[in-house]
DNA sequence: TTGACAATTGACCGGTTAGTCAGTATTATA
DNA sequence: TATAATACTGACTAACCGGTCAATTGTCAA
């Protein structure tokens, strides 16, 4: 499984210079040192490939930005570490930033497609509960589907910078200028554009939540993966917790706090903390 | 001629279909009811395509929406109608507004990377000049750069709503929503990001103006290919008049005038406007 | 009707691609 | 060391691509 992880590192290199479909699997190949015959042995197909890339790194980006969001304990500064967390992920991934930039030529693509818009509104659903917390509901009531709509544009926006000039930027300066921005639209945007019926006219509901036996096979499959290790027995217990409810919920947030930093199991710490709701 | 324009149209619909490299010449012709080498007889190549059809529509966008900085008299309307002009042009282009997100991924191209910075610096140029004509320059001297930052965000995350939901909007409600949160950016920002320094950082100087010499090669080209009309007789006047200046500026600014609605010559319209200076 | 010219066709070419598989090298096991 | 299982190789295939050009069709003045 470690060849797994070397296409993938650096495929993405090949990927961000030349975009998907101008780079031949030949290419990769060559520039991994291994046959062409070996990665068909890691990946089934060319298109698994960037499946796989785009879960790894959305599943990272997803999971982290909503963990700040629901653990930056000071409202003060929740919406400066937003950003700060945002354009620092976009910086240190900036090549897997262009690949998504790129790749929307892959729009025509229903997979492709479905599987963007999943991480979107995942994004979105924790810039919303970031909102709802931050500003009185009576503030932002009607506003704060725009509110939204306007931060993945700040984000968007600004997140070119560092994806098409290498220059050093100021991330706190940044930061500042775009929570001040946020809140001057917060608090006094009066005429909205995007309403809850709007948002309904194109957001299907959001697919029924992950269920019990979904997670426990992601889990199971991950298991199978894994070396002697604290986040592997902390898995196998929350593996029986989810089977068998016993333990206190503190020992179970800590349990998945544990998983919480590695790759490999981040995304299974997200879908619990949602699933045990600590 | 008509070939090519036949051509172009039906290609547009592939294009944000499939996206350029996902559609073949072969494809093309057969959506035009023309044989393959029939292409070849209106393109040299199918990179000659594409990169026509961006100038098509981004000659016309970019010099309508300048025209309308220009000319709208009211400040007090400028900035509802600019973003009226905006959306209206996206809905009505929507195809060819799904390629351009699309061919991104040419961004490893460096014909098609220089072009469209080139068309995306004649906007920033205008939506500059609007921001100075409406606000006080105490008040955005700082600022303006993340201002104009801004509403190019606005217009491109809003304009996501034309091109990927086939839901009809209300562009007024929307321009006016637009309209406020402009203003509450633009008079009450107060820590900038974008400095005069960074733009410079990242913008090398605007290629040099186009000279007269040029202007009378696009416009010799476009006479050959035209019929009697009121736009061919402007358009030969105004060829003299660059060539030996005789006319009053109110004459010169009627001639503009006259060619600024034929697809054809609306780009030299822009062009003409720039070197009178009217 | 003829013949000269222009417009149009589509089989064809060289090149590239994703994906396969029979065979080879490496490692683990007994 | 012998054997079995696994990991890996790279020549090969079938398909498709952009682009060409000899052959065919259409047009129109004489």
């Amino acid at each position: 499984m470690m060849k797994k992880q070397l296409i993938m590192e650096k495929a993405i290199e090949l990927f961000a210079k030349q975009g998907f479909e101008a780079t031949s699997v030949q290419q990769i190949t060559e520039h991994c040192g291994i046959s062409k015959g070996a990665f068909y042995l890691s990946f089934k197909s060319k298109d698994e490939l960037i499946f796989a890339l785009v879960d790894h790194f959305m599943i990272q980006f997803t999971s982290d930005i909503d963990y700040l969001v629901r653990n930056v304990a000071s409202d003060q500064n929740l919406l400066y570490e937003f950003y700060y967390a945002i354009f620092n992920s976009f910086q240190k991934h900036s090549d897997f930033g262009k690949i998504l930039i790129k790749e929307q030529s892959r729009s025509f693509d229903e997979e492709f497609i479905i599987k963007m818009r999943y991480y979107d509104r995942l994004m979105e659903k924790t810039i919303l509960s970031m909102v709802e917390r931050l500003y009185e509901e009576k503030e932002v009531r009607d506003t704060k589907y725009d509110l939204v709509f306007c931060i993945k544009g700040f984000m968007s926006m600004y997140s070119q910078l560092f994806l098409f000039y290498n220059v050093p930027l100021d991330l706190k300066l940044l930061s500042q200028s775009l929570v001040e921005k946020t809140n001057l639209l917060a608090r006094n945007t009066t005429v909205p554009f995007i309403t809850k019926d709007l948002i309904q006219m194109f957001d299907e509901p959001l697919g029924e939540e992950v269920t019990k036996e979904q997670i426990l096979e992601i889990i199971q499959q991950e298991l199978v993966e894994m070396e002697e290790s604290i986040e592997q027995e902390s898995l196998i217990l929350l593996k029986q917790e989810l089977l068998a409810p016993t333990l206190p919920r503190a020992i179970v947030k800590g349990l998945v706090e544990n998983i919480r930093n590695h790759p490999q199991t981040k995304w299974i710490s997200y879908l619990l903390r949602n699933y045990f709701m600590v």
